[in-house]
DNA sequence: GCCAACGTTGGC
DNA sequence: GCCAACGTTGGC
């Protein structure tokens, strides 16, 4: 089982929308290195710290799990959304998603206190200009940012 | 809203 | 294949 981290906007969608729903798929990647995470190495069962970006709290806001392997995300060919990829060949899909299921809240760990932290240096998200929207995490950095939440 | 960093595009 | 221009990301 592998550890993964996926960020999101909250105005776009949030923890708190994928609570409601239960299992969502990750639409909208459209970068190639995330994508090929996706496509190559996100497998049912792994774990997932679902981030928030460009908000007011930035940081690690929960855990999902990963029911669903890569698949088409329809989504780059509907013109009229924001996922649209006028390039993709309905024959031949460039972009991929997965499904994944809430499993639970954390207390906000801040990208602040991640960056603080010696332990979590080789994250990317605590480099600068990192811009990933899907990375890896080690089991080492998953354990160090569950502990970070002072819930477990 | 600003702007640095980065990825993508396209002319050559 | 180089690289400048451009668009996007994302923290602040």
């Amino acid at each position: 089982m592998a550890y993964w981290l996926f960020k999101t906007e909250p105005d776009t969608f949030s923890i708190d929308t994928l609570k409601q729903q239960k299992v969502s798929c990750w639409e909208g990647v459209r970068n190639y290195q995330a994508r090929n995470m996706m496509r190559d190495e996100v497998k049912v069962g792994d774990q997932v710290f679902i981030y928030h970006s460009s908000c007011k709290d930035v940081g690690v806001v929960g855990i999902a799990t990963v029911v669903r392997e890569a698949y088409p995300d329809h989504f780059q060919f509907e013109p009229d959304g924001l996922s649209f990829d006028p390039k993709s060949d309905p024959d031949n899909p460039r972009w991929v998603m997965v499904d994944i299921e809430y499993q639970r809240h954390l207390r906000l760990v801040s990208l602040k206190r991640i960056k603080a932290n010696p332990a979590l240096a080789e994250m990317p998200l605590a480099k600068r200009g990192n811009r990933l929207s899907i990375m890896p995490v080690t089991e080492t950095q998953w354990n160090e940012i569950l502990q970070m939440t002072g819930q477990f």
